[in-house]
DNA sequence: TGCGATTCCATCGTGCGCGATATAATTCAT
DNA sequence: ATGAATTATATCGCGCACGATGGAATCGCA
């Protein structure tokens, strides 16, 4: 069997799908003084308010060290506050400001905008998207199961590994 | 109309099967001593040897301001050779070393354990591909007609801003 | 021939993304 | 009740990604 074609390689087609993706939103988003995950995250925020930062990160399939100097910046930009639980202090809960709330209505538009870019009819798009997070589950319920099995080789059955 | 709900918005579905897609090939690429963008360049270089920066950065998508040192971290784990053109000095042609060709080998079973991951039938697989890259064009062309009309609204025809 | 414009690559600063690690708070077994 | 294990978040270092910029080589046109 020979090697496959990088045309036929779906990893590449989803890497230069996200880049042109990121590129399109990039000039809707450069007024909002907003980049396109710090966007990402909003999106999540705006879905449900006061979530916690592991919340935020589950949502978002990002780990805390990603999400966490992200809300440090949003936290900067005035777009929401973060504060600690007072039942369970390890937690922090993250808050829209109003700011933060008032600037989804100005990105009406951007999904408007971004349908139009791509040149497809809405229920195309509708299909491809159900279809993406169809792969985007079964990926990481491999995943799940591959680190199941490598930490069933290692012994260890669920405590760190020292 | 109300607001796009988060599993409806193409863009984060697309954000987020990258990551998995990525996250997948992670363990895989791990004992090659290779992440994933320096997979899809090696694959690209696979496809066709010796190019140069900037038909790599046109057939990844991406600016030389990212693939230079991409390529410098090649080069320091002898994977690839990067000289000048002696007919045109501006240009470098980057090659393969035998070590670098020899990796391919190496990445044989790594296409079939992604199918497997994705946990989809090979057809469905290609078909979604083909969709993707049908995303990606419309998304280039266009973004490309948006820069041509903000240039043309700036004034100066082709030449830099100043 | 000469000089401005363009092309190609590289460098710098900022923001994302993760593995490894750190730290504090909570939970659990004894 | 006390120490170990676990949980939740944060920090650090490295690699990717781009906008802005720089510099050298080439091109184009008078």
């Amino acid at each position: 069997m020979p090697f496959v074609p990088l045309d036929r390689m779906i990893c590449f087609a989803l890497y230069s799908a996200g880049q042109a993706m990121q590129q399109t939103y990039k000039p809707l988003l450069e007024p909002l003084g907003l980049t396109y995950p710090q966007f990402l995250l909003l999106n999540v925020l705006w879905e449900g308010d006061n979530r916690t930062v592991g919340d935020l990160c589950a949502a978002l399939g990002l780990e805390t060290n990603t999400v966490t100097p992200m809300l440090k910046r949003l936290e900067a930009a005035g777009l929401v506050g973060r504060a600690r639980d007072q039942r369970d202090e390890r937690r922090v809960h993250v808050r829209l400001t109003d700011k933060g709330h008032g600037l989804r209505e100005r990105t009406a538009d951007v999904a408007g905008c971004i349908a139009s870019a791509t040149g497809m009819p809405i229920p195309d798009l509708v299909r491809m998207t159900e279809q993406l997070q169809g792969l985007t589950a079964q990926l990481r319920s491999s995943l799940e199961q591959a680190q199941r099995a490598a930490s069933a080789t290692t012994g260890s059955s669920s405590s760190h590994s020292a």
